[in-house]
RNA sequence: GGGGAGAUGGCCGAGCGGUUGAAGGCGGCACCCUGCUAAGGUGUUAUAUCCGAAUAGGGUAUCGAGGGUUCGAAUCCCUCUCUCUCCGCCA
């Protein structure tokens, strides 16, 4: 949520911002109805005003024993004005939040200008650019190899669940688990996270604080019978633990990192992707999340991006990190970058880790603030969040940078302590 | 699922329908005092928002949420949500 004085007090300049990310922007609409607010507030603040001062005479001349007749009269026309008048705010004010709740983000200044994903700035190559070709022999799909080991298993996913649902077996499943206690360990190890396991449903309010709700719900998973959503990210649990909080300075940075499984309808993703665990209704991801001070929070976002990274360092995954432009960010995002593995069976790279820094956009709608030492006054935290990393994709990418001539697949070496000492997985015959 | 109890400022905990934003305690902060790791004294200490140049002053709202009764509600009534607890069931 954009703050609502910055949007009055400097309207074009916010108009501009907003108009850096596409689309249409209008918020003429918006200017009237925050203004009438405003008039009706102050209409009603002064009948209310009034209506304290009257009830606190009347309770003083009941006291003495005096006529509050007078009183009374002018009670019968101000009681119902101020109730018609009092309506008229709730609803009022109900318009204007439900406006300033769809606005998405403004972008930081450091935010690549652009229309869509072909504007996107890549930053860096591990080691070094990948292109096609560079294996000797024709690299396959992970679908292959991972159905010709025996690991992957589309068809029973179907039959258990349906489309984009998977059923991992054996050293499948295993590596999955090692991934998720390897990255784990790593960031609770050594970069400082504190390791939370959250629910993995949340409800509404929840989902409003970090911007899934009210606008995208048609990509969530709902219950039937309780107003609970399947988290699409952890972002949304773990961001929401400071929600409605002050904070104390010394509080801050919190940084919490969890495993979850994430939940999606991929509603507007109909014929994409349908093949291979790349787009599933249901996959697994260890998430970073940062609650900052406002002056910590973009180095945070590059501290952050690098925990990610190290993560793909460590298991030997080629990748790019990629600054999104102003066009291709999500709603809540000030500012993002993605990390995308080289998949050679694709000869491509792809999307594994999103880390933003959404500024106090999320805290301002989930009300997370903290105090400064000293200070009277409250201020909004900044939150962050990124993959670091999605474990599906980052099964994916194992099974198609490490795979050989024959069928089989190297695993990476800080993951064979996870996996009991296995190197290798070769397929039967 | 059935029966009880409850929801008040950072925490604990009071609160006859009127001057209660809310006693008291703890904690926090400030100052004072005190020659013995500490104690004591005094004051102060919710959040949001509006008017305003104002870190001046003032208004308004908020005692789980939403309705209602009333001139006036933290206090009365209704609905909902949540928490605790006993029983049953259960990973």
């Amino acid at each position: 949520m954009l703050d609502i004085k910055l949007i009055r007090e400097k309207p074009q300049w916010v108009e501009e911002q907003l108009k850096r990310r596409g689309g249409r922007v209008d918020l003429s609409g918006f200017y009237a109805s925050e203004a009438r607010l405003r008039e009706i507030r102050m209409e009603t603040e002064k009948l209310q005003a009034r209506r304290n001062e009257i009830s606190g005479e009347i309770g003083r001349r009941k006291g003495a024993k005096q006529d509050i007749a007078e009183l009374f009269e002018e009670m019968k026309t101000l009681g119902p004005a101020l109730k018609n008048l009092e309506t008229q705010l709730r609803e009022q004010e109900r318009i204007v939040e439900a406006t300033l709740a769809v606005i998405p983000n403004l972008p930081l200044d450091s935010t690549p200008e652009g229309k869509d994903e072909r504007d996107n700035v890549v930053l860096r190559y591990w080691p070094e650019e990948k292109t096609s070709g560079l294996l000797p022999f024709q690299p396959k799909p992970h679908w292959e190899i991972g159905e010709r080991l025996g690991i992957l298993d589309f068809e029973a996913g179907v039959q258990v669940a349906g489309a984009r649902f998977t059923v991992l077996r054996g050293a499948g499943a295993r590596l999955s688990r090692a991934l998720i206690n390897f990255m784990l360990d790593l960031h609770t190890g050594e970069h400082g996270y504190t390791e939370i396991m959250p629910p993995m449903l949340a409800n509404e309010r929840s989902l409003f604080g970090t911007g899934q709700l009210p606008k995208f719900e048609e990509d969530l998973f709902a219950c039937r019978d309780n107003p609970l959503f399947l988290i699409p990210t952890a972002e949304v649990p773990l961001t929401n633990l400071v929600a409605d909080r002050i904070l104390d300075e010394g509080q801050l940075p919190v940084k919490m990192a969890a495993w979850t499984t994430c939940f999606r309808r991929e509603a507007g993703a109909a014929g994409k992707d349908t093949r291979g665990l790349i787009r599933q209704h249901q996959f697994d991801k260890v998430e970073l999340v940062w609650v900052t001070r406002p002056e910590e929070s973009a180095a945070a976002l590059e501290q952050l991006t690098g925990h990610a990274e190290e993560v793909l360092r460590r298991l030997e995954l080629p990748f790019r990190t990629i600054g999104l432009c102003t066009g291709d960010m999500g709603f809540s995002a000030a500012k993002t970058y993605d990390l995308e593995v080289w998949l050679p069976g694709q000869g491509c790279y792809r999307e594994i880790s999103s880390c933003s820094d959404t500024q106090s956009f999320q805290a301002r709608r989930m009300r997370a603030r903290y105090r400064r030492g000293g200070e009277k006054k409250t201020e909004f935290v900044h939150t962050l969040n990124g993959s670091g990393v999605a474990v599906g994709r980052a099964l994916v990418a194992i099974l198609e940078n490490g795979q050989q001539a024959d069928g089989s697949v190297v695993i990476p070496k800080v993951l064979r302590p996870f996996m009991g000492g296995v190197e290798i997985m070769t397929p039967p015959l």
